[in-house]
DNA sequence: GCATTATTTGAGGATGGACTCAAATACGTC
DNA sequence: GACGTATTTGAGTCCATCCTCAAATAATGC
């Protein structure tokens, strides 16, 4: 009976069956959009159980209490951003300064709600902050990998700050498109701009044949 | 006895001796702060007047219900910061693009608590975004102004568009400055690095004697 | 000092939301 | 079709938190 932990609070009980396994994947999706909307605390276990189609005890049948819902979409969330940044690596050794900065802005635009989510997520607990930074690690260790395939010889702490800076410039371009601001149309564009620049003139002196550095039409 | 609107919940109850008044600080005060740690949903009335050194009843005296303290709290810090961003256009009559973009970031730094309550502020109700975004619209005029001052003969359209790229950009040095993040200890001089070099640039062309707009050492 | 009014207090009422569980139902296998 | 197991159901418990209110206390004016 209890052959389990005896540490976990109860038995975590996952889906054995294929049912079990789609009413997990439509629970995490219900609680994912709702607490990206309205955040962790607002939102009620009731609430996530409807918009997935099913009744309270059905949620509580796979997530022990609120908080193993949170955990889940939190490990779900980051495995996803860890793989995209790792992939990111390979995709760079031929690109100029101002493509990477292109795909770097697409990039996270394409991950905005999933980011989002995460951290309306970070809001419930202090604990899983260290989760977090872990996963800002490995996008930042990504990004400057990146800068450095496609400019050998620029020094790796300098890269991470550079990763850091654009990894932020990325989040700024997610909450401009986010929000529908009629006021600054234009904006998301002088985002890029300025993306494109800070690179183009940072990775200059370290890139390969530099003689036209301050021209970046490469294709 | 019923001589006050009827339209109100009840009666707001506004101070009237100077130890109300007090308390009444004290209270959003420390509502301030709690909400800024914790998030709106998180905080709880009981705790509100514990940190204020009150009693539960008396917070109820002034505010009659846990939303009002949140609105009271939105609208003093949506004053103060319209009063810094309208404050900010005066100041920059004299600067050169580079200064100019220091300043702007300095600003923001200060202003990061008085920001971060706000946000936190707005995960309770969508119907208070209106408000965040009316606060939002005179700080990108408060900025675009300044830059126009600068940079007379910018385009008003591009003037705001910029002060949006350049208000999200303190945004993110405010959150770097937030997290100690050990591995990135450098971003926060790259990132006022990219941001003199976009304003930099983009200024340049409508600037005042622009024969030397590649050197920013005006001083 | 006395009357009046503002402020404080804290025990409860009311409500909502996290979580339980025993019984019913659907599914898979033989 | 029968059996065992996974899944579903939803009424019910518990408790935290919002909020009330009548009585006590402190401040102010005369």
């Amino acid at each position: 009976m209890d052959s389990n932990t005896s540490r976990a609070k109860r038995t975590p009980l996952q889906p054995l069956r294929s049912a079990g396994r789609q009413r997990v994947e439509e629970l995490l999706a219900a609680a994912s959009d709702l607490m990206a909307e309205r955040g962790y605390e607002a939102t009620t276990m009731a609430e996530i159980a409807a918009r997935a189609g099913a009744k309270i005890g059905s949620l509580y049948r796979f997530f022990p209490n609120k908080e193993a819902v949170a955990d889940a979409l939190v490990q779900r969330h980051i495995a996803i951003l860890e793989d995209e940044y790792a992939a990111l690596a390979k995709r760079a050794a031929t690109l100029s300064p101002e493509a990477l900065a292109d795909i770097l802005i697409e990039l996270l635009v394409t991950l905005h709600p999933r980011v989002k989510s995460l951290s309306a997520l970070m809001e419930a607990r202090t604990d899983k902050m260290e989760i977090r930074d872990r996963a800002r690690g490995h996008a930042v260790a990504g990004i400057a990998a990146a800068l450095r395939v496609c400019a050998p010889g620029l020094d790796e702490a300098l890269a991470k700050d550079m990763a850091a800076v654009v990894l932020n410039t990325m989040k700024v371009l997610r909450s401009m498109l986010a929000n529908d601001a009629p006021t600054t149309s234009g904006a998301p564009d002088e985002l890029r701009r300025m993306n494109r620049l800070y690179l183009s003139d940072r990775l200059a002196p370290f890139r390969r044949g530099s003689d036209n550095a301050t021209d970046g039409k490469t294709r």
